[in-house]
This record gives structure tokens, sequence and C-alpha cells, in this order.
DNA sequence: CTTTCGTGTCAAGAATAGTTGACACCCCGT
DNA sequence: ACGGGGTGTCAACTATTCTTGACACGAAAG
């Protein structure tokens, strides 16, 4: 599994399977980023803009906080 | 006034006075990154990486929604 | 068995974020 | 009048994010 790059945690993942199963280039066209960048920032290799970020919340129609976490629990 | 390069506004130097007139230098070290990059992010020029928000937000002790909008109201 | 899809990963490069050092301006205090 | 703090901005550089194109693998389908 990939290596933690950021302090940063996401529900990316959870999320993309809770809305109908979404693939990662499906997300990644939505956001207007590659399939590898949606890859990346899933598996946490580095934290995203937060322009990026917005971008993803908005797609699953939920806040910043509830697709990332800094630093909390560990 | 410095122009807009993204669709992320913030209330930076509002949050800052809220805080006891804290400087722009102090916010910087206290997220630990430099003056310049504090006084681009607060005037819009750039967006932050998640990483930097979320330092902002807990320096401030709030969440990243109360610190940065997303394109709305515009 | 062969193809297709979703994913993990890599290398090289483009684009953007952040650094360092500098100069200017304004406001306030001495 | 002189200094200092706080801010705006610039150029040049480094670091990180993101792109493009590629290859591999497992799972599911044909």
């Amino acid at each position: 599994m990939p290596r933690d790059k950021t302090r940063v945690r996401n529900r990316i993942r959870e999320l993309r399977f809770q809305h109908g199963e979404m693939t990662q280039k499906a997300l990644a066209d939505a956001i207007g980023v590659t399939r590898q960048t949606v890859n990346a920032i899933e598996g946490g290799k580095y934290s995203p803009t937060l322009e990026a970020a917005f971008q993803i919340a908005a797609v699953f129609g939920v806040t910043l906080n509830d697709v990332f976490s800094y630093g909390e629990g560990e």
C-alpha cells in the first residue's frame, strides 16, 4: 500500500463506493484532473491543492471536513 | 489589490485581527511558511496546499470551512 | 484463453506552490 | 527627522503537485 507522505487523511475511496461505484477515472473527469492524480491523492502520496480538495468535496456533495482530516489520531 | 487567480476565498485577514492583531509574519511562523506565502494566500494569488490550509485553520482553532470558501456567491 | 476494466506504479516533464533576499511605502513612536 | 514594524511586491530559485504515456496485475466477461 502506498506510503503516507502527508498528515492528511481522506475518505475518497469510501465516498466513491457510496456514490454508485464511481471509478477513479470518473472522479478524475468530474474534477478535471487525471486518473493518476486521483489515485495519488486517494493513496495519500501527497496532499492536494485546496482547489482540488474543494472540487472533490463538491462532487460528493459534502464538506471538506467530511472528506479530509488532519493529523488526528496519530 | 492583488488579483484573484483562484476560486477560493479566505477570511485570513479577518481572523488574524480577531486573534490579537496577529501579524502575517506571526501566522507564517506558526504554520511554518514564509511571510510572503501568507501574504500571497491571504491575497488570493494562489490557493494553498490542503496541508497549509489545515494548519492555518488549526492556528485559529476553527474548521477549514470557517477560513476558506469555494466559488460561492459569484 | 483472450479481452476489457479498474487499479497501482513509474519516469519525465509541465505547472504551480512556496522560499529567499531585496526594495518601497505607510503609519506610529521617539 | 529618524527609526522600526507591518505590509505589498518582485525576481530568481527550489519543492511539490499534476500531466502524459506507458506497463503490469487481478477480476470479470466473452
